[in-house]
DNA sequence: CTCTTCTTTTGATCTGATCAAAAAAGGGTT
DNA sequence: AACCCTTTTTTGATCAGATCAAAAGAAGAG
Protein backbone atom coordinates (compact mmCIF):
# COMPACT_ATOMS: atom_id res chain seq x y z
CA UNK A 1 0.00 0.00 0.00
CA UNK A 2 1.58 3.60 -1.08
CA UNK A 3 0.54 6.70 0.13
CA UNK A 4 -1.03 5.73 3.08
CA UNK A 5 -0.98 8.63 5.38
CA UNK A 6 -2.37 7.10 8.07
CA UNK A 7 -0.39 4.46 8.28
CA UNK A 8 3.41 3.72 9.69
CA UNK A 9 4.19 5.29 6.26
CA UNK A 10 2.99 8.68 7.91
CA UNK A 11 6.06 8.77 9.67
CA UNK A 12 7.93 9.08 6.64
CA UNK A 13 5.98 11.51 5.22
CA UNK A 14 6.81 13.82 8.07
CA UNK A 15 10.04 12.94 8.61
CA UNK A 16 10.58 13.23 5.09
CA UNK A 17 9.34 16.70 5.22
CA UNK A 18 11.68 17.69 8.01
CA UNK A 19 8.97 17.56 10.82
CA UNK A 20 8.41 15.64 14.12
CA UNK A 21 6.79 12.89 14.36
CA UNK A 22 3.80 12.90 16.50
CA UNK A 23 1.01 11.33 17.13
CA UNK A 24 -0.90 14.56 16.92
CA UNK A 25 0.76 15.06 13.48
CA UNK A 26 0.02 11.25 12.39
CA UNK A 27 -3.22 11.84 13.42
CA UNK A 28 -4.39 15.11 11.23
CA UNK A 29 -2.47 13.55 8.10
CA UNK A 30 -4.29 10.47 8.89
CA UNK A 31 -7.33 12.46 8.45
CA UNK A 32 -6.39 14.65 5.98
CA UNK A 33 -5.82 11.68 3.58
CA UNK A 34 -9.53 9.90 4.32
CA UNK A 35 -11.01 13.18 3.82
CA UNK A 36 -9.26 15.66 1.56
CA UNK A 37 -10.62 19.24 1.07
CA UNK A 38 -11.79 19.17 4.87
CA UNK A 39 -11.40 21.85 7.20
CA UNK A 40 -10.16 22.30 10.51
CA UNK A 41 -14.22 21.96 12.01
CA UNK A 42 -14.22 18.96 9.67
CA UNK A 43 -11.02 17.27 10.63
CA UNK A 44 -10.88 17.72 14.30
CA UNK A 45 -13.63 15.21 15.42
CA UNK A 46 -11.70 12.75 13.02
CA UNK A 47 -8.74 13.33 14.90
CA UNK A 48 -10.08 13.33 18.67
CA UNK A 49 -11.26 9.74 17.69
CA UNK A 50 -7.97 8.57 17.34
CA UNK A 51 -6.55 11.14 19.79
CA UNK A 52 -8.77 11.62 22.57
CA UNK A 53 -6.69 14.66 23.92
CA UNK A 54 -6.59 16.12 20.95
CA UNK A 55 -7.36 20.14 21.01
CA UNK A 56 -8.54 22.30 18.06
CA UNK A 57 -5.36 24.41 18.06
CA UNK A 58 -3.02 21.33 17.41
CA UNK A 59 -4.99 20.79 14.24
CA UNK A 60 -4.46 24.51 13.14
CA UNK A 61 -0.75 24.27 13.88
CA UNK A 62 -0.48 20.61 12.25
CA UNK A 63 -1.88 21.90 9.08
CA UNK A 64 0.28 25.22 8.73
CA UNK A 65 3.00 23.38 9.65
CA UNK A 66 2.47 21.00 6.98
CA UNK A 67 1.28 23.80 4.17
CA UNK A 68 5.00 25.45 5.03
CA UNK A 69 6.34 22.13 4.53
CA UNK A 70 5.08 21.42 1.86
CA UNK A 71 3.27 18.31 1.98
CA UNK A 72 -0.56 19.96 1.95
CA UNK A 73 -2.06 23.08 0.57
CA UNK A 74 -4.61 25.44 1.54
CA UNK A 75 -7.49 26.52 -0.26
CA UNK A 76 -9.97 29.12 0.58
CA UNK A 77 -13.40 29.16 -1.75
CA UNK A 78 -14.75 32.69 -1.06
CA UNK A 79 -17.02 32.56 1.87
CA UNK A 80 -15.46 29.19 3.44
CA UNK A 81 -12.72 27.88 6.21
CA UNK A 82 -9.59 26.96 4.46
CA UNK A 83 -10.01 23.53 3.39
CA UNK A 84 -6.93 21.35 3.15
CA UNK A 85 -5.81 19.09 0.99
CA UNK A 86 -2.51 16.76 0.27
CA UNK A 87 -1.94 16.52 -3.34
CA UNK A 88 0.48 19.04 -4.29
CA UNK A 89 3.22 20.09 -6.81
CA UNK A 90 0.87 19.57 -9.42
CA UNK A 91 -0.83 22.70 -10.13
CA UNK A 92 -4.17 21.54 -10.16
CA UNK A 93 -8.01 23.68 -9.31
CA UNK A 94 -11.15 22.85 -7.93
CA UNK A 95 -14.49 22.67 -8.64
CA UNK A 96 -16.61 24.10 -6.05
CA UNK A 97 -20.67 23.19 -5.32
CA UNK A 98 -22.12 26.42 -4.68
CA UNK A 99 -24.90 25.66 -2.49
CA UNK A 100 -23.13 22.21 -0.49
CA UNK A 101 -19.56 23.44 -0.30
CA UNK A 102 -18.34 20.18 -1.77
CA UNK A 103 -15.00 20.60 -3.63
CA UNK A 104 -13.53 18.54 -6.58
CA UNK A 105 -10.29 17.89 -7.74
CA UNK A 106 -10.03 19.40 -11.37
CA UNK A 107 -6.57 18.66 -13.63
CA UNK A 108 -4.54 21.78 -14.39
CA UNK A 109 -6.19 23.64 -17.52
CA UNK A 110 -3.27 23.76 -19.42
CA UNK A 111 -0.15 22.28 -17.74
CA UNK A 112 2.35 24.28 -15.55
CA UNK A 113 1.93 26.80 -13.22
CA UNK A 114 1.17 29.56 -14.39
CA UNK A 115 -1.18 27.20 -16.08
CA UNK A 116 -2.90 30.89 -17.73
CA UNK A 117 -1.52 33.84 -18.40
CA UNK A 118 -3.35 37.09 -18.52
CA UNK A 119 -3.76 39.04 -21.11
CA UNK A 120 -1.85 41.87 -20.18
CA UNK A 121 -0.37 41.78 -16.46
CA UNK A 122 0.72 45.70 -15.89
CA UNK A 123 3.82 44.90 -14.34
CA UNK A 124 3.34 41.89 -12.23
CA UNK A 125 5.31 38.84 -11.96
CA UNK A 126 2.92 36.31 -12.36
CA UNK A 127 3.98 33.02 -10.28
CA UNK A 128 0.40 31.46 -10.34
CA UNK A 129 -2.89 31.14 -11.72
CA UNK A 130 -5.96 30.11 -9.38
CA UNK A 131 -8.83 29.13 -11.08
CA UNK A 132 -12.04 27.82 -8.95
CA UNK A 133 -15.16 26.51 -10.76
CA UNK A 134 -18.19 27.21 -9.31
CA UNK A 135 -21.20 24.88 -10.07
CA UNK A 136 -23.57 22.62 -8.68
CA UNK A 137 -23.06 19.07 -7.87
CA UNK A 138 -24.86 16.04 -8.63
CA UNK A 139 -26.33 15.65 -5.41
CA UNK A 140 -27.46 19.06 -5.19
CA UNK A 141 -28.96 19.06 -8.84
CA UNK A 142 -31.27 16.29 -7.59
CA UNK A 143 -32.13 17.15 -4.12
CA UNK A 144 -35.21 20.17 -3.86
CA UNK A 145 -34.06 23.14 -3.32
CA UNK A 146 -34.54 24.05 0.18
CA UNK B 1 -20.27 62.59 -17.80
CA UNK B 2 -20.89 58.74 -17.84
CA UNK B 3 -20.81 56.20 -15.26
CA UNK B 4 -19.92 59.17 -12.68
CA UNK B 5 -21.24 57.23 -9.73
CA UNK B 6 -20.38 59.80 -7.72
CA UNK B 7 -22.42 62.77 -8.90
CA UNK B 8 -26.26 62.99 -9.92
CA UNK B 9 -25.71 60.22 -12.03
CA UNK B 10 -25.47 57.66 -9.28
CA UNK B 11 -29.27 57.99 -8.12
CA UNK B 12 -30.52 56.69 -11.83
CA UNK B 13 -28.09 54.09 -10.87
CA UNK B 14 -29.85 53.24 -7.45
CA UNK B 15 -33.04 54.01 -8.57
CA UNK B 16 -32.80 51.72 -11.93
CA UNK B 17 -31.09 48.81 -9.84
CA UNK B 18 -34.77 49.16 -7.56
CA UNK B 19 -32.72 50.21 -4.38
CA UNK B 20 -34.16 53.44 -2.77
CA UNK B 21 -31.81 56.51 -3.23
CA UNK B 22 -30.34 57.59 0.18
CA UNK B 23 -27.05 59.62 1.09
CA UNK B 24 -25.59 56.66 2.33
CA UNK B 25 -25.74 54.43 -0.42
CA UNK B 26 -24.89 57.20 -2.91
CA UNK B 27 -21.58 57.87 -0.79
CA UNK B 28 -21.02 54.42 -1.00
CA UNK B 29 -21.27 54.19 -4.32
CA UNK B 30 -18.95 57.46 -4.76
CA UNK B 31 -16.46 55.57 -3.02
CA UNK B 32 -16.39 52.17 -5.08
CA UNK B 33 -16.18 54.32 -7.72
CA UNK B 34 -13.87 56.18 -7.00
CA UNK B 35 -11.60 53.22 -5.47
CA UNK B 36 -12.29 49.92 -6.68
CA UNK B 37 -11.35 46.39 -5.48
CA UNK B 38 -11.77 48.11 -2.17
CA UNK B 39 -13.08 46.26 1.72
CA UNK B 40 -15.21 48.56 4.13
CA UNK B 41 -12.51 49.30 6.13
CA UNK B 42 -11.06 51.27 3.29
CA UNK B 43 -14.43 52.47 1.58
CA UNK B 44 -15.51 53.63 5.32
CA UNK B 45 -13.35 56.35 5.43
CA UNK B 46 -14.47 57.54 1.92
CA UNK B 47 -17.83 57.53 3.27
CA UNK B 48 -17.65 58.84 6.63
CA UNK B 49 -15.80 61.98 4.77
CA UNK B 50 -18.68 62.87 2.86
CA UNK B 51 -21.46 61.80 5.53
CA UNK B 52 -20.08 61.98 8.88
CA UNK B 53 -22.69 60.27 10.56
CA UNK B 54 -21.96 56.90 9.03
CA UNK B 55 -21.61 53.59 10.47
CA UNK B 56 -19.59 50.84 9.12
CA UNK B 57 -23.10 48.96 9.22
CA UNK B 58 -24.69 51.00 6.24
CA UNK B 59 -21.55 50.30 4.46
CA UNK B 60 -21.74 46.63 4.85
CA UNK B 61 -25.54 46.69 4.15
CA UNK B 62 -24.83 48.83 1.02
CA UNK B 63 -22.36 46.88 -0.33
CA UNK B 64 -24.43 43.76 0.36
CA UNK B 65 -27.91 45.19 -1.51
CA UNK B 66 -25.62 46.11 -4.54
CA UNK B 67 -24.07 42.78 -5.04
CA UNK B 68 -27.78 41.32 -4.10
CA UNK B 69 -28.94 43.75 -6.71
CA UNK B 70 -26.19 43.01 -9.45
CA UNK B 71 -24.42 46.49 -9.89
CA UNK B 72 -21.65 45.47 -7.49
CA UNK B 73 -19.56 42.28 -7.61
CA UNK B 74 -17.63 40.75 -4.07
CA UNK B 75 -14.13 39.13 -4.88
CA UNK B 76 -12.29 37.82 -2.05
CA UNK B 77 -8.72 36.45 -2.85
CA UNK B 78 -7.76 33.82 -0.30
CA UNK B 79 -6.97 35.32 3.42
CA UNK B 80 -8.08 38.82 2.50
CA UNK B 81 -10.81 40.52 3.39
CA UNK B 82 -13.89 40.65 1.12
CA UNK B 83 -13.29 43.56 -1.92
CA UNK B 84 -16.06 45.14 -4.12
CA UNK B 85 -16.06 46.34 -7.61
CA UNK B 86 -18.66 48.05 -10.15
CA UNK B 87 -17.35 46.36 -12.82
CA UNK B 88 -19.83 43.99 -13.36
CA UNK B 89 -21.47 41.65 -16.63
CA UNK B 90 -18.15 40.83 -18.33
CA UNK B 91 -16.76 37.83 -16.63
CA UNK B 92 -13.30 39.20 -15.53
CA UNK B 93 -10.64 38.27 -13.47
CA UNK B 94 -7.63 39.50 -11.19
CA UNK B 95 -4.08 39.89 -10.79
CA UNK B 96 -3.64 40.43 -6.87
CA UNK B 97 -0.09 41.08 -5.44
CA UNK B 98 0.99 38.42 -2.62
CA UNK B 99 2.82 41.40 -0.76
CA UNK B 100 0.92 44.14 -0.69
CA UNK B 101 -2.60 42.87 -1.92
CA UNK B 102 -2.84 45.11 -4.68
CA UNK B 103 -5.71 43.96 -6.89
CA UNK B 104 -5.89 44.33 -10.88
CA UNK B 105 -8.57 43.78 -13.44
CA UNK B 106 -7.82 41.35 -15.97
CA UNK B 107 -10.03 40.66 -19.39
CA UNK B 108 -11.62 37.05 -19.18
CA UNK B 109 -9.10 34.62 -20.66
CA UNK B 110 -11.43 33.27 -22.98
CA UNK B 111 -14.86 34.81 -23.57
CA UNK B 112 -17.54 34.62 -21.98
CA UNK B 113 -18.63 33.07 -19.00
CA UNK B 114 -17.45 30.20 -17.74
CA UNK B 115 -14.35 30.65 -19.64
CA UNK B 116 -12.66 28.02 -19.26
CA UNK B 117 -14.50 24.13 -18.86
CA UNK B 118 -12.64 22.33 -16.40
CA UNK B 119 -11.11 18.48 -17.97
CA UNK B 120 -13.50 16.58 -16.49
CA UNK B 121 -16.56 17.87 -14.48
CA UNK B 122 -17.75 15.04 -12.31
CA UNK B 123 -21.38 15.57 -13.16
CA UNK B 124 -21.31 19.57 -11.77
CA UNK B 125 -23.57 21.65 -13.40
CA UNK B 126 -20.61 24.36 -13.85
CA UNK B 127 -21.45 28.43 -13.51
CA UNK B 128 -18.49 29.89 -13.64
CA UNK B 129 -14.81 30.04 -13.45
CA UNK B 130 -13.30 32.43 -11.29
CA UNK B 131 -9.44 32.66 -12.02
CA UNK B 132 -7.27 34.81 -9.43
CA UNK B 133 -3.76 35.53 -10.63
CA UNK B 134 -1.05 35.04 -7.97
CA UNK B 135 2.19 37.97 -8.28
CA UNK B 136 4.02 40.28 -7.43
CA UNK B 137 3.69 44.24 -8.31
CA UNK B 138 5.65 46.37 -9.57
CA UNK B 139 5.53 48.37 -6.78
CA UNK B 140 6.70 45.39 -4.98
CA UNK B 141 9.37 43.90 -6.62
CA UNK B 142 11.04 47.38 -6.97
CA UNK B 143 10.77 47.20 -2.75
CA UNK B 144 13.37 46.03 -0.50
CA UNK B 145 12.17 42.92 0.54
CA UNK B 146 10.82 43.56 4.42
C1' DC C 1 -49.14 65.23 4.31
C1' DT C 2 -49.62 60.71 5.88
C1' DC C 3 -48.64 56.10 6.17
C1' DT C 4 -46.22 52.09 5.13
C1' DT C 5 -42.04 50.11 3.97
C1' DC C 6 -37.31 50.10 3.70
C1' DT C 7 -32.91 51.77 5.64
C1' DT C 8 -29.74 53.10 9.21
C1' DT C 9 -27.95 52.87 13.62
C1' DT C 10 -26.48 50.63 17.70
C1' DG C 11 -24.64 47.04 19.97
C1' DA C 12 -24.46 42.11 20.54
C1' DT C 13 -22.83 37.92 18.58
C1' DC C 14 -20.45 34.55 15.61
C1' DT C 15 -16.88 32.03 13.06
C1' DG C 16 -12.45 31.20 11.69
C1' DA C 17 -8.14 32.08 12.85
C1' DT C 18 -4.03 33.77 15.46
C1' DC C 19 -1.09 34.75 19.53
C1' DA C 20 1.39 33.60 23.76
C1' DA C 21 2.93 31.25 27.89
C1' DA C 22 3.31 27.08 30.43
C1' DA C 23 3.43 22.12 30.26
C1' DA C 24 4.60 18.04 27.74
C1' DA C 25 6.83 15.25 24.39
C1' DG C 26 10.43 14.20 20.63
C1' DG C 27 14.73 12.48 19.73
C1' DG C 28 19.85 13.05 19.60
C1' DT C 29 23.58 12.23 22.97
C1' DT C 30 25.90 9.96 26.33
C1' DA D 1 18.17 3.98 29.96
C1' DA D 2 18.76 8.70 31.53
C1' DC D 3 19.61 13.38 30.16
C1' DC D 4 18.90 17.64 27.95
C1' DC D 5 17.73 20.86 24.57
C1' DT D 6 14.38 21.89 21.21
C1' DT D 7 9.98 21.51 19.28
C1' DT D 8 5.19 20.65 19.96
C1' DT D 9 0.87 20.70 22.43
C1' DT D 10 -2.31 22.64 25.40
C1' DT D 11 -4.93 26.25 27.38
C1' DG D 12 -7.10 30.37 27.15
C1' DA D 13 -7.06 35.03 25.50
C1' DT D 14 -7.63 37.84 21.53
C1' DC D 15 -8.49 39.33 16.84
C1' DA D 16 -10.68 40.37 12.27
C1' DG D 17 -14.29 40.20 9.32
C1' DA D 18 -18.76 39.62 9.06
C1' DT D 19 -23.65 38.86 10.49
C1' DC D 20 -27.90 39.37 13.29
C1' DA D 21 -31.64 41.93 15.51
C1' DA D 22 -34.34 45.61 17.51
C1' DA D 23 -35.40 50.38 17.70
C1' DA D 24 -35.19 54.82 15.46
C1' DG D 25 -35.22 57.34 11.28
C1' DA D 26 -35.80 58.37 6.21
C1' DA D 27 -37.85 57.36 1.43
C1' DG D 28 -41.47 57.81 -1.49
C1' DA D 29 -46.24 56.12 -3.06
C1' DG D 30 -50.85 57.63 -2.62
Amino acid sequence: MHDDHSGPDASAVLRDAGLRVTESRRAVLGALAARPHSSVDELFPLVVERMPGASRQSVYNALGDFTDAGIARRIEPAGRAGMYELRVGDNHHHLVCSRCGAVEDVDCVVGEAPCLTPSHSRGFTVASAEVTFWGVCPACAGAPVT
